[in-house]
DNA sequence: AAGTTGATGTGACAAATGTCATATGATATA
DNA sequence: TATATCATATGACATTTGTCACATCAACTT
């Protein structure tokens, strides 16, 4: 299997390549930075192509995009710290074949060799980020989304309560609250995120988080 | 590593017995059932457990989940047809490793090394029926639901225009129909699908389809 | 003490929503 | 031809929703 690593962090790419090249591996190429993915993409077309997401100049999603754009089957592996807050929702539909943890080195030559014979691989906990998979990390990735906006705790507990499908009646029993100040409530909430109405708000609240965060 | 192999066809699972064995891997068990995959998980503690999906008696995600529940950390790789159509939901949330395909040999191997290394694998086009990666096959999706439900195309239509939020007014704009019309196609949906509102037609829109079919 | 603030509540109102009975016209079917 | 069916439409109605101006009351500030 031939392969390129891609790091801005010449430490890693280093690392990365000793690893690898010990286990069998071919490294037919180094780089550091997006555009050098590409070109040494183009010049070698690796097998797998293992490049970090986060680098100045042009990206990893976007030298990956860029990549994928030329080859509906390059077959790519990102390299994320878990600390890194990227959005990636086009990403994975483009067909990036997976994120893995860039200190996980045990975990790096079976990803590629898994990525290698078709599969995707998500190293770690990454998986539970996706939203759909995991419901829970979802409603907290929504809060956040929220109170940017200025929404408040409690606020948002009415959100999550329309979001449930209840109507004005049922949220002032569950919360304990009157009818009539729930709505002004909900009143509230419309004019901050700018929504018509209680339809709107759930939309807003299922759709908008199509996006993946890692 | 150590692994058990769970498939109820004696073929299959002598087939991947020798192809993993092959590679060094220690097959300690092998079953044909999700009773024996429960059974042999207890007995062995394998590092990985190689589990068909669709078994006689217990299937392969409630052996998982079974699984699961006595030991959150165990690896589970569950082995699929692709022209399976389980439904899934649970199972990823719960913390199963992956999904791969049976007939993909070449793949299993590496899919085993990448699970026992902590990555989670997916085989082939696995990735891509996740709803949320794939916002496209999310629709289509959505639409078999529905359909199951006797919702018409045309029912359809204005399903989808609530879910984006637009009031009666604007969807008998969009689809040319009077605004009664559409309150009357409305008010059919919501009895057919026991739903109160429009709210709940969104929540149910978006929310329900949390499950992932393979 | 006087004033401010924030959470909660009320009443009134217009608009939107959901339900229902019924009508119309086109198409299909006996 | 008669009639059954379907998509579309209308009008009437009760309910829910969203908005707004204005109470009430407790906690906090000066």
């Amino acid at each position: 299997m031939n392969i390129i690593i891609v790091d801005d962090d010449d430490i890693v790419v280093m690392s990365l390549k000793t690893i690898i090249e010990s286990k069998g591996i071919n490294v037919v190429g180094t780089g550091k930075s997006g555009e050098d993915a590409v070109a040494l993409y183009m010049e070698h077309k690796p097998d797998v192509v293992l490049s970090d997401i986060r680098m100045k100049g042009m990206d990893g999603i976007s030298a990956a995009c860029e990549i994928l754009s030329k080859d509906k089957d390059a077959k790519i592996l990102l390299l994320t710290t878990f600390s890194d807050d990227e959005y990636v929702t086009g990403a994975l539909k483009n067909g990036i074949k997976g994120y893995i943890l860039k200190q996980d080195f045990d975990g790096i030559v079976p990803a590629l060799n898994a990525v290698y014979s078709g599969q995707s691989v998500f190293g770690g906990e990454i998986i539970n980020k996706i939203p759909t998979i995991v419901s829970d990390s979802k409603k907290s990735d929504r809060n956040d989304f929220f109170e940017t906006k200025g929404i408040s705790e409690k606020e948002m507990e009415i959100i999550e309560c329309v979001a449930d499908g209840l109507n004005n009646k049922e949220i002032s029993e569950k919360l304990c609250l009157s009818e009539g100040t729930v709505r002004n409530y909900l009143s509230n909430i419309l004019e901050k995120l700018e929504l018509r109405d209680r339809t709107q708000l759930v939309v807003a609240y299922y759709k908008d988080k199509e996006l993946i965060r890692i």
